[in-house]
DNA sequence: GATGAATGAGCTTTCATTCAT
DNA sequence: AATGAATGAAAGCTCATTCAT
């Protein structure tokens, strides 16, 4: 038991690592080595807990994608207007931007970018899929109330993601002139205008 | 003069074939002599052409943005309403994206994730500042012409780029049930119903 | 500690092997694939000894110059006139220049003629310090006892230097129509009278 | 006429062009193609002049050998004593190393270093007899007129040799102190006083 | 479980030389 | 004589992965 949980807390510490090497300095510009080396362990060792650097990637997109997703699911279960969830939702994001920023970047930089990495085991976007299930409850309840008006679900998804993403990648190019936060009032506004009945 | 035009024209001509392959496979999954091979051209010819892989990607952006620019700059100069522009902006991406794909897809997934590509000699999206400049103007006459709310530019531009790009990565994913043209009256309503005044 | 020293003799073996290559057939024309095959070794881990070809050929001029100075140290410490130390001197490198040809050639055909190998890390010689400091020590000593000119230390050090050096590369040549020992008793007479008070 | 005229004056302009770059970046690191930009000139034409690169680097050595050859030569008819044809040959040597140091830098850190390119061509340092040639005239008239004392012309030969070049290289590794013309009386006397009678 | 030396294929880039124009 | 695009072999170096210890 023991035995396990200390693996376990390991492997979850190689994921946080990893996952802070990628997104600084994408894919392909981080070595195994280099990750072993941040964690003061052996590169051999590090197989025993992944077995390629690929299965590595899948592994923390999943990770990140569940950490997102539940931060959602707490709004979800809000007894709160879709104008509000949308706002939560927002802000929620953007501040995981400033204080993680690694995991939204790793959306970004590494998830997006590098299909041949992760063809084979998240297809279709089942490595995502924490983030997007409660991306798609938040829109039926909010549909099914008479909040936003009834569309087709990609169409509103792509909004969330495609908006929230862009507004940190930009940041992340320096062109923003104020810091993300600074855009919540204005995001949310304009997603929910875009949606509503 | 003819030897500058045909010199010209293979540049074009490698441009767009990397454009190709980067898109297609990734920058780093793409190797110049893959490149020189799909253009029947040795490796070292190419390197008279373009200084490094990385000189390479970064034309590619200019050359793609330029283009794309170059089209929304057609329907900023028409005299219609903002709400038939928006419109007329989304058909041409998601239009591009159906005809030339490659172009859509390289922004999102060479120059969106590879920043150390384009760190030296891309700073602050100068490399794409063809297309966002002409998004700039749709804004500011919209703006100016009532039809639009007035708020911060990188707000509407991340809604914009962002939306818009997301589309097509869900298309790219697969996970997309209907063609890309079939979104394009549901997200130039969003677009417009989040920026109307 | 095994490790460690299995490790240390593997680094002195490379040494010695790309030692013998870039004498025989120059720096730039000696391979990281010929060394490496030399020593039935693959080219990944030769790098795991040394991270670049200029650094190897940085620590092969350090380790030949600390051999060289070693044996000079020896004639040092010993209680004999400058005249014989002169002897002895023009004999080692002579000697050595017979037997291991390739530390006196890497000197002449590597380190004097590739400066920009040896810009970053060897600035000012210090890189040879181990053979110079010997130098300098002889002829202090043998100015203070009297037995040598006061004059300034390049002046003689070039001619130490020069004149053995110089003595190789025309036997290098296959100039010289005798075996280098035959110019011991010439050389280490005209160095003295050179010097000498 | 005119026309072979305009050729010879070419060839010689390449030469010289070519010895500035191969002095001061090293054979392997001066490209054809730096060579005939320096030049104004297309790589192709400057093939029209020297069939190879080795070639060139061949017709420049003897060129400069056949210069200071000269000069030494002017030295050789004068009617003055050894120790002061030492000394005018000494002088010739450093105003050389600083007037022209591409010429003595040639000898260095081209001629010295790498024997690959001129071993077909160059045997027996045949390149460079026009400046031994005169040497050792020199040193013929000297031992017959008694001033020097008799012995192997190559143990004097690799003193003038090795010593000139020797604080040529120091001068420039940047290790002297001072400029290279301080040196002038300190190495003449030690060379007369080695090879004086 | 842990180590890190070893592998070797594969990458980007260079450059002497040629040759059609 | 002059041009410079084209060739292609070969270089230095990297790195995911394995395996003996």
């Amino acid at each position: 038991m023991k035995m396990k949980e200390k693996k376990a807390l390991k492997r979850e510490s190689i994921i946080q690592t990893a996952l802070q090497l990628f997104s600084a300095n994408g894919f392909h510009k981080t070595t195994i080595p280099d990750i072993a080396a941040k964690l003061h362990m052996s590169v051999g060792n590090l197989y025993n807990y992944f077995s390629s650097k690929d299965i590595l990637a899948q592994e923390i997109i999943k990770y990140t994608s569940e950490v997102l997703g539940e931060k959602i699911r707490v709004v979800n279960t809000m007894d709160i207007s879709a104008k509000e969830k949308i706002y939560k939702i927002v802000e929620i994001y953007f501040r995981m931007a400033k204080d993680k920023p690694e995991m939204i970047e790793y959306f970004l930089r590494v998830y997006l970018s590098n299909r041949e990495v992760f063809n084979d085991g998240c297809e279709g976007m089942v490595c995502v899929s924490g983030f997007i299930t409660e991306i798609m409850i938040f829109f039926d309840d909010a549909v099914a109330s008479g909040e936003l008006r009834n569309q087709d679900f990609f169409s509103a998804f792509g909004l969330f993601m495609g908006y929230l993403g862009g507004m940190v990648f930009l940041k992340g190019e320096g062109v923003l002139p104020k810091g993300i936060e600074y855009y919540i009032d204005d995001i949310s506004r304009n997603i929910y205008n875009a949606l509503k009945n």
